[in-house]
Order: C-alpha cells, then structure tokens, then sequence
DNA sequence: ATTCAACGGAACTAGACAGTCCAGTTTGAT
DNA sequence: ATCAAACTGGACTGTCTAGTTCCGTTGAAT
C-alpha cells in the first residue's frame, strides 16, 4: 500500500483520490445502465462516455464487463442487506404486538420496495442462468437474512409470552410472504407505478398483521 | 380459406401442413433458445438452424425478433393459465375444508414449479423493461387470475358456512402469498434445483394451510 | 521540480448479429 | 402434369460490440 496519511476511508471521504473518484463514478454509470439495459443490453463505450473516463480506465479497474457487473451486483446486494438489516426496531420494551409488527413490516417494505432495489432483483432473476452466483447471493443477503432476523424476534416475542410460537422460522416465513408476496410479485412484473404509496403500505400491513396474529396468538 | 376438408384442427392435428409443421417447429426451438438465452442472448441464425428451416421461413411466419418473442412468450403465459385453470378441484361436496384447501394449494404449486414455467417467468421478469406488455399479460392470467379464482372459491366456502370470510379477494391474496412466496422466491434465485419434491410440497402445504385457517375458520 | 502511475482519446481487431436478397428447389392442391 | 406458394442455402449489408494498443497528457506524492 501507499502508506500515506489520508487513507481512503470509509464513511465521509470527502478527499477522495482521483483514481478513487472515477472508480466511483463508473460504478454509479455502470449502475444506471445494466439497471436500465440489463447485463447484454449495455455497452462499455457509452458506459466509459457516460462515466467521464476513457475504456482503458474502466478495463484497468474492473478487468471485464462481467467483473464490473458482478462487483456492481455484489456492492448493492449487500449494501441492501445492510440497510434493512439495520431498520430492525427492537422488541425489548414492546407491549403491544400488533403495534409492533406492523411497524416491523412497513420498515420491511419501505426498504425493499424503491425502483432501484426492484430493478436489482429483476435484473439478477433475470440473469440466473448467466449468473447464478448472484442470485444465491441476493437469495441469502435478502429474504434468507430478513427471516433469520425475523426469527429471532419471534421467538423473543415468545419468550415474552406475547406470541405462542413453536416454529419461529416457519412462522417468520410465512409472516414474511404475508406481507411481502403481494407487493413484490405486483411490482416486479407491473414495474414502478406498482409500488404501493405510503398509505397503502400501512393498509396492506394492518391485514398482513391481522391475518398472521390469529395463527399465533397466545392461547 | 383454402376450404378443403383436412382443416388444420386444434386438438389430434397429426395431419399437418408443411408450413404448420415448420411452424411449430420453430415455436419449438424459439422456446428453448429464449428460455435458454433471453431474449438478446438468442441468435435467429442459431434459431433457424435449430428449427430445421431457412432463416427466410422465419421472417416469413414471424417478422421479426420481437414479433416471435412475443408471440412465443403470449402463447405459453396463455396455455399455462388455462392448464392452472383447468385443475381447481370442484367445492360443492366439501366437508373438510382443510383437506381441501391443501389439495387446492398442492395443484396450485404442481402447475407453476415446473421448470419451464419458472424460467418463462425469470425471463419475463427480466424484460419487463423492453417487453412491459408482456409482463403485464403474465401477471394477469398468473396470480390475479389465480386469486380470482380461489376469491370465488373461497366465497362459496363462507356460503356454505365452512369458512368466514369478510373479504374474499382480500384472503384469497393471503392465501396465495402464504402457499407460493417461499417456494416461488426461492425457485426464481437458486434454479431448478430449489423446485420442492412433491414430499416437500404436501408438507408446506399442510403447514400454509394451518396457518391460514386460525385467520378465517367459523366463529 | 521531478517522477511515475494513471488517464484520455482514438483508432483498431475480430467477431457477432438482425434482416434482406436472390436463384433455384420442393410441396401440395387442382 | 401444372402451377403457385412455400422453402432452401448462402451470400450480403449495415451495424454493433468487447477488448486491445499506442502515444501523448495529467496529477499527486516525494
């Protein structure tokens, strides 16, 4: 390494080095193209035109077009994760369930249902066959994780005797795809105008939760 | 018409024409090239030779690219939604309504987690932004016909005061989510290796079942 | 000020691909 | 047998694209 004093951190990283500034701005190029074009549908001339940097610069930092689609895939798919990961509202001081799933669920959605993220998960559907790594990765790094997550608040909500839960990962799938099924099937093949407004999400979770909670009331 | 006896019939039609016959040769090879290689992926020169056929024959009988894509991808979302269609189990002499729900929701699975039908909808899904019509025609003869069609199902089981449901349409969606979100997410991510074995499907089933009944059984 | 890696610009390779064209052949109905 | 429609095979056009090469320029650290 350079060994120098202003690193290329992570958060603020306003000094960005220009090596660092173009690989940034060929990322977000490469991002708005293989989202809007897909991953044959996008060319690296106009990726390079678009990026305000020569082809040689993009073949120097990324190597091939599938190296650059596969960092770019890889970089929002856990990016994502993170982001959802960390709008889990805690379950400590919770009284009222239905409250606080409702809640859980409406993050949830937020999260996931932006024209960005459902174009990334239609774009790696899509490119399952060219990439099956991507899609396990998104696979893992999205619903797998979400019901991991969701689990453990069950069985905590359990423990608390608010819930009667025996299966917490049953129980948090099929919370899950109670809640998200309708939106997501709606919005990958109706495209953006699908995604629900903020009203209709707090609608469609007041039933989720309703429908969910009767399954796994306390007795 | 060429008003001769032979008619180019629907059903037995062993007795083909050449054009028929080239035809449904093509549709054939265009099925598996496309699923195989999506739309931009696929190469009329290829699809020709595969067909057995001069690449005139299939701009004669086509157009185009587009045309035949649409055509195939129209005629197969069409004879999957009749096939789905066709294998509701009748409501009338139902007593138990679980044992039936679960029947309903195995032949749902049965038809969908087929191979072929799952990557039509990954490639669906992919080109919702080049083909938008398409994906809007496979969303409506898929899940919103489907939900229509458990909705009045469903209706008639409150009826018959085996059920009670407010709003049928409502948990028809519930229904639906809560039987193919799981296996459906993870067949479009992991590949066909991901289908459940009917083994797999009965026992998702009775568990999907069981918790949407608590939501809706008799007071 | 120097130095060197990174960059720009543009031409170039080598292949691919949708769609057309044409001369000659096959098929099937009359 | 006749004849029109359908088909073949292959050449051809125009265009596009991933990746490479060359050479002159820029910028950031010493």
């Amino acid at each position: 390494m350079t060994a120098a004093s202003p690193e290329p951190a992570s958060s603020p990283s306003q000094p960005l080095g220009r090596s660092e500034r173009k690989r940034r701005d060929m990322l977000a190029a490469a991002e708005r193209m293989f989202l809007a074009g897909g991953y044959l549908g996008t060319n690296m001339d106009e990726l390079a035109a678009a990026s305000g940097v020569s082809k040689q610069t993009v073949y120097k930092h990324f190597g091939s077009k599938e190296a650059l689609f596969v960092e770019l895939v890889t970089t929002m798919t856990d990016a994502t994760s993170e982001a959802v990961h960390r709008s889990v509202p805690s379950v400590e001081q919770v009284d009222d369930v239905g409250a606080y799933l409702e809640e859980y669920a409406d993050r949830q959605l937020d999260a996931v249902m932006t024209p960005r993220i459902l174009q990334l998960r239609r774009l790696v559907i899509g490119e399952v066959a060219r990439f099956p790594e991507l899609a396990e990765a998104l696979h893992e790094r999205g619903p797998v994780r979400a019901i991991e997550s969701l689990s453990t608040v069950l069985t905590r909500l359990d423990q608390r005797g608010l819930l009667t839960v025996d299966d917490a990962r049953l129980a948090a799938t099929q919370f899950n795809w109670l809640v998200m099924g309708e939106p997501l099937n709606r919005a990958m093949l109706l495209g953006d105008r699908a995604i629900p407004s903020a009203a209709e999400r707090r609608e469609h979770v007041r039933r989720s939760v309703g429908a969910f909670l009767p399954a796994y009331a306390v007795r």
